[in-house]
Formats: C-alpha cells, sequence, structure tokens
DNA sequence: AGATAAAAAGAAAACGTTTTTTTAGGCGAA
DNA sequence: TTCGCCTAAAAAAACGTTTTCTTTTTATCT
C-alpha cells in the first residue's frame, strides 16, 4: 500500500511519535526536526491515514447530511450554509440520499452508531418521533427545515404556521375572503403547520373555514393544476389561492392561465418557499422565503457545539422569514 | 463510550475472534455459540465500531461523489442511479459539494489519498485534466456526464458531439437554415461538444457557419433571455434556436413570449437535459434527453470493478441520448 | 482403543495513527 | 557533586476490529 508514517519515521532516524508530533503541530519537538521530517514528508509524498487517526482518536469531523433526494432546489441553499460553517471548523459535510425509503434513511442513521460520522443532520425524517428522540440520547443528530412534533433533538426550522399565517393574512388584506388551500396528503410537519396557520389567519379575520376550499394532492406540479382545477371549478369558487410550496403554485397558475383567468387580478395566488422559478415563470409568483443558509449554517454550529460538549442543546430554533410579492398577488 | 467487540466477548465467555467470526458469518463456529454470542449481542446493544474494521480491512464500501452543487436537478436521477449499483454491493455513496471552487474541490478528492473513501466520482470536474490523470494512476476515481479531454479515467457520459448535432439536424430538417446557439462562456467539455455537433450539423447540410449566431452566456436562466433578445434583434434573426441547456432555453423563450412572437412556428426552440420544467413551463420544450440514471448506475459498476480488481478500466463509456419533441419546435 | 483428521475456538498479531509513559541528556541550584 | 527539573525524543500502549496462527475438542476410521 501507501506509505505510512512508519516509513517516514524509518526514512527520518526518529520515531513515529515524533514523525506524529510533527504532523499535529506539538510544541516539543525541535526546530530541525521539524524541518528534516517535513521534508522527508514531502519526499516520500507521505498522506496520513485517516483510518487511523479516526480510530484512535475516536472522531472523524464529519458529518451527514440526510436528504430524500438532490431535486429540491433550495437544498443547494441549506447545504451551502452547511458546508460554510462546517468548514470553519475543520469538518466536512457529507450528504446521502434517502430516495424517500425509510428504511435506507435508518441505513444512513446507523452510520452515526458505526461511528462513521461523529453526526448527523436530517432534512425532513420519515422515521417516528419517538425513534429520533431515542437515538439523540446517545448521538448527535439535529433536524433542520421539518421540526416533528414531540421530538426531543436539536432543530433549526422557521415558524410554518406563523408563515402561513402572514401569508393567508396577505391575501385577506387585499380584500379576498374566500381563499383555497392546496396542500398534500403526505403530512409532513410543514405542511401541517401551514396548513395551521392558514386556518389562523381566517379565525382572526372571522372567515369560516370551507373544507370545501381545501384540495390535499402531492407535491408535483401536477398536483397544482389539479387542484386549482377542482377549486375553480366549485359552485363558489376561491378569489385567492394559497399553496404550500411553489411548484405546486406554478402548476395551479398553469391551469388559471390556461383557463384565461387574470391572475393578480380575477384570482390572486401565493406559494412557499421561493425556489428559482418562482420569478422565472411568468406571472411571477408571491411567496414565503425562508433563510435557507442560515438555517444551514446555524443547524451545523450547533450540532457541532453539541458534539464537542456535554450537554447537549436540544432547542428548537425558528429563525425568521419574508414575504416576498410579486406579480401573482397583483404586486 | 460505547459497548465493544471485547465487551461482547467477554459476556458471552468466549474470545473476541469467535465474536468477530459470528458477525461476520463465517461456517467455522458451532450453532450453539452463534445464538449464544448474537442473544448477548442484541442484549448489550452491540454496534460494530466501522473505525476499526475499516482500518484492519483497509476499506470503507464508501464512494464520493463530488458535484459543484446540488441544485443541478438531473443529478437526483444520476444519484439514484448510483446509489441503486452501490447499495447492490454493499457500498454506500455519499455525496460532497464544491461550490465551484477547485480548491474545495481538491480537498475532497483528498478524501481518496486518506483513505476516507474507496473511490470518487465526479460529476463536472474543475481540475486540470493532468491532475485527475496523475490522481487516477494510483486511487479509484470515475467521471460522469462531463468527459475530460485527454484525461485518462474511467468515464460515463453521452456523446454530446452527437448530441448537439441531431438536435441541430431536427432544426434543419423542420426547414430552417438560420440556426442561432446560445451557449456558455465557461468552457465546459459539454458545451464544447455540444457547440461542436451545432457546427458539424451546419456542415454536413451546407450552410454556413455565421459566427453573429452564436451567443455565449452562463448557465443562468437570464443568460437565455438576453442571448434570445440578441439574436432576435439581429439584422436577420435565426428562426430556430438551440441552447446547450434547457434553463437557458427556456429564459430564451421567455423573452421571444414576451415579445408576442409564436413558438412553434415563428421561432423554434430546443434544449438539452430535458429537466423538470421544460414540461412545465408553457410552451413546452423540445429537448435532449440523457439517461441519467444509467450513467449514474454505469460509473459506480464500474467505478467498484476497478477497486475490486488489479487492473483498472480507464475506458470511455458513452450512452445513447434521444430527442424529445414537444411544442418548441412545432410538434 | 488409538491414530488422525476436522471442527471450534482461543491467543496474538496486525492495520496506522495518537497519546501516555519512559528514557536520556543538559543545565542550574544547593 | 548531587539532586531535581526541563526539553527532546524514544518506547509502548491504546483505539476496535479482522485475520493468522495455535491449541483444544470432537468426530471418524482402523
Amino acid at each position: 500500500m501507501g506509505v505510512t508514517i512508519k516509513d517516514v519515521a524509518r526514512a527520518s532516524n526518529v520515531s513515529v511519535a515524533t514523525v506524529s508530533r510533527v504532523l499535529n503541530k506539538h510544541s516539543n519537538v525541535s526546530d530541525e526536526t521539524v524541518e528534516k521530517v517535513t521534508r522527508v514528508m514531502e519526499e516520500m509524498g507521505y498522506n496520513p491515514n485517516c483510518l487511523g487517526r479516526d480510530l484512535r482518536k475516536s472522531e472523524t469531523r464529519r458529518i451527514l447530511a440526510i436528504i430524500a433526494a438532490t431535486e429540491q432546489s433550495f437544498y443547494s441553499d441549506v447545504l451551502r450554509g452547511m458546508d460554510e460553517a462546517a468548514f470553519a471548523q475543520g469538518y466536512d459535510v457529507l450528504i446521502a440520499t434517502t430516495h424517500d425509503d425509510p428504511e435506507h434513511e435508518m441505513h444512513l442513521l446507523k452510520m452515526l452508531l458505526s461511528h462513521s460520522v461523529d453526526g448527523a443532520v436530517l432534512l425532513g425524517a420519515k422515521q417516528e418521533a419517538s425513534t429520533i428522540s431515542k437515538l439523540a440520547e446517545n448521538h448527535n443528530i439535529a433536524l433542520c427545515l421539518e421540526r416533528m412534533e414531540g421530538c426531543n433533538v436539536l432543530t433549526v426550522t422557521i415558524d410554518n404556521v406563523k408563515a402561513g399565517k402572514d401569508a393567508v393574512n396577505y391575501l385577506i388584506s387585499k380584500g379576498h375572503r374566500r381563499i383555497g388551500l392546496i396542500s398534500t396528503e403526505t403530512r409532513s410537519q410543514s405542511s401541517v403547520d401551514r396548513e395551521k396557520g392558514y386556518r389562523q389567519a381566517l379565525k382572526e379575520n372571522n372567515i369560516p373555514f370551507d373544507e370545501k376550499l381545501v384540495y390535499l394532492g402531492t407535491y408535483e406540479t401536477e398536483s397544482g393544476t389539479t387542484g386549482c382545477r377542482y377549486l375553480l371549478g366549485l359552485e363558489e369558487p376561491p378569489t385567492a389561492i394559497f399553496s404550500i410550496s411553489d411548484m405546486i403554485a406554478i402548476g395551479a397558475m398553469n391551469y388559471a392561465i390556461s383557463k384565461g383567468v387574470n391572475i393578480g387580478k380575477d384570482v390572486i395566488f401565493f406559494g412557499f418557499d421561493n425556489i428559482a422559478y418562482s420569478h422565472i415563470f411568468v406571472p411571477h409568483l408571491s411567496t414565503v422565503e425562508q433563510p435557507c443558509f442560515l438555517q444551514g449554517k446555524l443547524v451545523i454550529e450547533k450540532l457541532i457545539n453539541n458534539i464537542k460538549s456535554e450537554i447537549p442543546d436540544k432547542s428548537v430554533y425558528m429563525l425568521p422569514h419574508s414575504l416576498v410579492l410579486r406579480e401573482s398577488t397583483g404586486d
């Protein structure tokens, strides 16, 4: 195999311990030895073997980010935030995808048990809350973007209830009182929270909740199209539609356009996520923007804190969101 | 720390070697011992420590996929293919992002040198071809999606020259002779190859190449918009436009729509990649589809072969692409 | 019963590091 | 001189496995 620390030691007439000390920049080694050993390492093309090092120190300085799939466009910003925070402290972030399979997710979580990584961040977990809680008792684990109800684990997210409420309140402030909601069958916590916000906004404005105005589908664009067809086909159709994601909202607008609806006038639309396409697609979509980069950065900072300290921080951090107003609400 | 193989051995009155043999399902251990040890492992909640194992076997069964950023939507399918092939052979694929920074890419490649992973796949490398070639001499490395000119390394991609030629030939077959090209300043190999295909198609049809019909920008949608504005503003504007990516093509169509151009009739458009939005955006975009899943699958299969064998396969595999015809070409 | 082979399991070495413990010199103070 | 202290470096232990080498036990054949 490759050249090991032993080879370097032999070649520079010094013990392995000394080479190690040079490698780790310990103080108690003479300048000339440092110089000599460094030169030999250079000459021999020595590369320290992480496996030995990690075993001895029992740390890997690696953090695993577990996601369902990479296609969610805003993951990119979250991961950039994670990378930045990790790199600043000499950690690496590795990503693994579950492909929406809970079993595969569990397989990846086991990297924590086998000491393959020092910590893990779940961006939308598929396990039971109790499973995660249990795991979090002995391992460094965190949730990002999606909180889990009743899960005692470090979490960084936004207040989706408030965000949903803000969006719907805005629609109401524009004078609308029949407001449709397009959400998902899948009860992800963020969907549930955004729906909750929708209801709260209605309630605060004394608008009765109408079951008929809610359409539950999938996360696909097509589902937005179907949902919009359903909503606009009602006897008393809504004049404003809040979708729990931009993808869905774009599908919804697609249907409205095909029916000649004057978007931003006849019917106004609000999305969620502020994906790139929401200002590429015409008309541009009003939406909720969440601080992706910052969430990624914070979750890693907090997680590394936990890795380094004895008493883990299991708080839920909620970062502020904001509304982005564009043509779809007539702005 | 956690419970180790030694603890299990002690608790089940057996040597560590035997526990290891049970763990690895070796044949020469009696049924009752297997049963006993398995039970004790269960009871104690034993989890083998990868660090010890990996060091001893000097393999990690992990492969690193290096990408610039996760936002490229078709990466998702490639990674799915990679995961599937890897999982089938007991490997894990870990992803890391370079954020377009060559230095960070190099940092990640060093995981190969430090034995942190058994192999690496680059999806669009930023290093010099010679650097990669050199690295590939002693390490298991592969390129996927983007080949590198003069780089002696295992590669799985499509024939971008032919793909570009096919697209442009199709535009020509529709009777067009003034054909615009929107590509990128950044000389990525795929861009270069697709441009080459564009020229070949012109040549084969005796259409003189006109420098003016080529616009070079970025990979952003906005660049497509700018490019289209430029092209349609020419004295002799093109009647067909080939963009080297769907994102760009969509930006281009966006401009055309805003100018009241009848897409698919007055001007026809061809993209590349078949991203999800190419059939969400109206009019639906004709485009080149590449076999993402298969490329991912194949590159991992070949790479694992290399990991396991002495003589590495450094072939360039080119998988077949296909044309997807939609409204933007009047189909 | 005794010899021999086969099976099961223990002991110890090995993987490549880091860290703790020892050792060897050099130097100053009593 | 002797003692202790400091620095530099060597030696050895440790991390948790797997694997090789031995040893013990069991089974089989004459």
